[in-house]
DNA sequence: CTTTAAAAAACTTTCGAAACTCTGTTGCGT
DNA sequence: ACGCAACAGAGTTTCGAAAGTTTTTTAAAG
């Protein structure tokens, strides 16, 4: 009941569950639901997300290809293992395609690039200036946020293939990031590094923005780093 | 008929028909059998490789990740379209992908790495050295020793994800390159630099190593380039 | 003759069951 | 008791048909 669809499908658009169940079981991989190394059953993940094997199969396929999960054949899925090695090479190469991408946006980027980080950054500030209960409360919100403002950075680089590599390593840095999180406090002081970072980049402050973004990315990489013991089985 | 199955599954191994259509599918797409921006089609499809609709899709979405296939939903899939700025875009980043796998082997690589070179260089050898009309004739031969050869060259890279990203890149270099290459001759000149540049990375000079690598693939993108108008419907 | 709308054909997407493979167990032989 | 082989259970992989969209065709009205 209530309000009926206000939404009109004008052309068509896709339901697609296909995507849809990848989009849950990535978000599901992220935040350690599914911890690293676990198996993918048929069985559980058809009762979870109440898909066909068919279904769930493309989806897993998907996920593989961009690094979350891995499969032996005949043997079936798991999740993708972690390691402090892996986490210093993901890092690496994200910290520097993000840079990267960053600054050609910045030297680069059209209107429809300012108003994307202006926008995106909104919204995040709105968040991160909640008091912390409520602010770990709406983690999840947080999360979208925090990824656009991100996406928006870099979205007015020129090269695609550099956006479209950079996407699965910004996944992979925050499954580690969310599998830190648990074994250690929120830091509170990002907020001020985001303003910092948008400050520069609607500047046109282009080595600025790469400067601020590698030290920024860097540090998370360097607390993560430091929790890992905690929560990777073997990592010393 | 003929020898009975000699090779014996030990342990297992994966058969996996799924694996199996999506290679012959990739190379159906890189040489150009499925020319870019072509449907492809579930009847078409399922013709062709005598698969169901289910694994097709699987093989499809795996393709999807790497760029070589693209999806619309409700509408099916395609081939993934060629450009001259697709071309810059993914050669500028192969060869920097390129040029730093093999310049980190040469420097780290270990006895493993070494034989793989001096094999994979080996049989590449053998068959550049045939006369030309042999040399075409077994053409997807050359391919595959080709690809060998500079997957051996980076194979001692320490970073696991630089060698990851790498990987799709060489197809859709490969793809290009065959692509051009019904409109243009056959270059020949290429052995003596597979000569070079295996000597310079079995002796471990490795500054050496990465601009022969350099230039080595400029030469090939711009020799590309300078004949795609005839094989870009709309290219300059 | 053009425009619009309805029906049909073609196709993509999803499903659930059949076929097959792996894993752990039980029973037999040494 | 130990090792080996056949057996049973669980799980993965593949298939072909049903359900749902998009595109084309057809027909009617302006």
């Amino acid at each position: 009941m209530a309000a009926a669809s206000s939404r009109r499908k004008v052309t068509s658009s896709a339901a697609l569950v296909s995507h849809d169940v990848q989009s849950r079981l990535k978000g599901d991989i992220l935040d350690g639901r599914f911890p690293p190394g676990s198996k993918l059953g048929t069985a559980l993940l058809q009762e979870t997300y109440e898909a066909s094997v068919g279904t769930l199969r493309e989806a897993l396929s998907h996920l593989r290809s961009e690094g979350l999960v891995e499969m032996e054949a005949g043997r079936g899925f798991r999740v993708a293992p972690v390691s402090a090695e892996d986490l210093r090479d993901v890092s690496a190469l994200y910290i520097e395609f993000e840079e990267r991408a960053a600054v050609d946006s910045v030297r680069h980027g059209g209107d429809a690039w300012e108003t994307d980080v202006l926008t995106s950054f909104h919204r995040l500030a709105r968040i991160e200036a909640l008091p912390r209960e409520e602010r770990i409360q709406r983690s999840s919100e947080w999360l979208l946020c925090h990824r656009a403002f991100h996406d928006a950075l870099v979205s007015g680089c020129r090269s695609r293939w550099l956006l479209r590599l950079r996407a699965p390593l910004y996944d992979h840095m925050e499954r580690y990031r969310l599998l830190s999180q648990k074994h250690r406090p929120l830091s509170m002081h990002k907020r001020r590094e985001h303003e910092l970072i948008r400050e520069a980049a609607l500047s046109r402050r282009a080595e600025e923005v790469g400067e601020l973004l590698r030290q920024h990315l860097e540090e998370t990489t360097q607390t993560v780093l430091r929790h890992a013991p905690q929560f990777m089985p073997g990592a010393g």
